[in-house]
DNA sequence: ATGGTGGCCCGGCCA
């Protein structure tokens, strides 16, 4: 089973470059995230044409997440208990093949003095309560998405050059750390220990080129997943020109699993 | 170098 995240930059914008990846790559569960649209603009029907299911959360303009599965798509439960928790359409689950599967877009905290960061850091937290009210670490549960945090400093093209920035402040760090206490594991690290992989890279000065990337797409999957991982990776050529068509500044991150 | 690029949707905001 091919499990994937991506943050797309606006499916309004991507549909085909999507669909044409799906084509290609032919993932059973596709978790997105930066839709950028309504529930109403949401081009169900181009999935379905494909043979998935799909479920979506979003307001119209900012953010967005979804989850399109050709394995079955269960009980879908968009954002947590308000909408204020959510910070604006930012979680969406489902059942998928037995697996409970969460498309997550962490706020991304613009600055460490900022009241985002707090937001951000607070998001967080709800997250790991959620996770705690409805699902165990036993039961096969995946948690992936655009988390707004490098892991660690392989994860970053060059942590100086993030000092005292988002994305690798202790705080945050620790707050992904309570959600892998609580039973996740971050399973890319598994097929890349020594890092220097990344899912992000800016549009800007050239980064892409450059390698000045980092890794802020997560796969974190319980044990019952986890053990069953046999690769992970990330699709640069997604970042490139595909088809005449602009790129996200994401790319998508890949897992295979010896499931059913 | 407070720039640079890209998407929202048309004046700034957000990443």
């Amino acid at each position: 089973m091919r499990l994937v995240t991506w943050n797309v930059n606006s499916l309004t914008a991507r549909l085909e470059y999507v669909t044409d990846w799906m084509g290609t790559e032919q993932p059973d569960i596709l978790c997105l995230q930066e839709t950028k649209q309504s529930d109403a603009a949401f081009p169900d029907g181009a999935f379905a044409a494909l043979g998935y299911e799909t479920a979506h959360h979003g307001d119209g303009r900012w953010n967005g997440v979804a989850i399109i599965s050709r394995v079955g798509l269960e009980d879908p439960v968009a954002g947590f208990s308000t909408e204020e928790d959510d910070q604006g359409t930012r979680i969406i689950a489902a059942t998928c093949a037995g697996i409970r599967v969460h498309s997550v877009y962490v706020p991304n905290g613009r600055s460490v003095d900022s009241e985002h960061y707090t937001g951000k850091l607070a998001w967080l937290a709800r997250l790991a309560t959620y996770l705690d009210e409805t699902c165990t670490p036993s039961d096969p549960v995946a948690v992936v998405g655009d988390f707004n945090i490098a892991p660690s400093d392989v994860d970053v093209w060059d942590p100086e050059a993030f000092a005292g920035m988002t994305h690798v402040s202790e705080p945050e760090r620790a707050a992904l750390g309570r959600l892998l206490e609580w039973g996740l594991d971050d399973v890319f690290t598994r097929f890349h220990p020594d890092g220097e992989v990344f899912s992000w890279w800016d549009y800007r000065m050239g980064a892409f080129h450059k390698g000045h990337g980092m890794r802020i797409d997560l796969v974190l999957l319980t044990d019952p997943l986890a053990d069953r991982c046999r690769s992970a990776a990330v699709d640069r050529e997604a970042r490139k020109n595909r088809a005449g068509n602009k790129p996200s500044d994401h790319a998508p991150v890949v897992v295979d699993l010896d499931v059913d």
